[in-house]
DNA sequence: TAGATTGTTAATCGATTAACAATC
DNA sequence: TAGATTGTTAATCGATTAACAATC
């Protein structure tokens, strides 16, 4: 792992690397070109050049990227298949979705906790796992708290039960709640706003239809 | 609207402002300055200053920014409450958990159709809605096409599927499926890819388990 | 070898931050 | 009026793009 810090721009851009190389790799193709990623990504070579190149030399002069590589070290990169453990903290809609979602697990995240308040959940399986209540969060998971918690709580509860999983020792979450939560230093967060692009998408819808007029 | 270009930047943020102007309005609040909204949301000051300068003059000096009229104006931007007609095609486990997101509708964008190519979601009702084959999409929405299609389908199908909704006139796609659509001008799209904020996630959490050996 | 294409430095561009006059 | 805080211009910073020597 690199020394030198890498910027959250390039950082952002490297999942979809992984899926296009993926995808690529999938196709059979052997190597590409910067040019080739770059028209099918829709970035220009310099900027894959420059991206990868934080990493490392990983290409050859005269040749380009060898795929199955490039696409091996990103996904080291990116922390894929390291068998993380993974609790999911309420299990409505979206948490169930999570939960289910075929490329979670292919990537090496494994569901082992489900968490939530309501009965009808609570008792019943998904996806191969009991639904706990929450009261029981500290006790079952202080001992050896997962890797990672998936947090698709209402926005009311989501930033006390950040607090809790950040208390029992958990260092990332990854917050589906309508509300961004605020952790410590030492903690790795990701809030995910579901609706944010759809406004993006609004906007530019009605751009569209300005333009028109 | 504004004729002068706003960049991407800026219109990503505006969604954030959205949020956090909605919750201080919620919670009583009457003003506030950019210094203090700035705070709450991790920019700064001036950033806010000259996000908001991008569509007129909203703010007052000495004053600050008026919470309720600042975020009408925002959501009015955004299209929020124009009750978007929309479609959703899949109505597997993502696609229900977004037809069924309370926030969803809050916005004012109505499902009208849903769409599937199982038989068990097909002539099944999903949030009110009867879920059809796929194989009727021409025939029901040609006529009078949705404002935004939500496409919730595999990658294999996302493309072809979205050709399919371009050429009856929907010009607004908001694409879960696990890889880019492209559209062509005059088409807006915003390709959700649900799992990369996991693999930033990922990425984070290896860097913050390598900064304590 | 010649052609291709990277790695890397330099130039450009755009976004963010700072500063301050305008003004409520 | 004095204090606060915006609107807006200028300065800075960082990210992207261009260029080209290195080299496969």
């Amino acid at each position: 792992m690199e020394r030198e810090r890498v910027s959250e721009a390039v950082i952002r851009r490297l999942p979809g690397y992984y899926r296009y190389l993926s995808q690529l790799e999938r196709g059979g193709m052997k190597r590409i070109s910067s040019q080739e990623l770059g028209s099918r990504m829709g970035l220009t070579a310099s900027q894959i050049r420059q991206d990868i190149n934080c990493f490392g030399t990983l290409g050859q002069q005269g040749y380009g990227y060898n795929i199955p590589e490039l696409r091996a070290r990103i996904g080291e990169i990116l922390g894929i298949g390291q068998d993380r453990r993974v609790a999911l903290i309420g299990a409505g809609n979206i948490g169930q979705a999570v939960a289910q979602y075929p490329g979670f697990l292919n990537m090496g995240f494994r569901i082992r906790y489900i968490f939530d308040v309501e009965k009808p959940p609570v008792g019943e399986k998904i996806a191969g796992i009991r639904v706990q209540h929450i009261n029981l969060l500290e006790e079952e998971l202080s001992a050896n708290p997962p890797d990672i918690a998936v947090l698709a709580s209402p926005a009311e509860k989501a930033q006390s039960l950040a607090d809790r999983l950040i208390a029992i020792g958990i260092r990332a979450i990854w917050n589906f709640a309508p509300m961004d939560i605020v952790v410590p230093d030492g903690v790795a967060v990701q809030n995910v706003q579901l609706t944010d692009s759809l406004l993006v998408l609004s906007y530019h819808l009605n751009k569209l239809e300005y333009r028109d007029e």
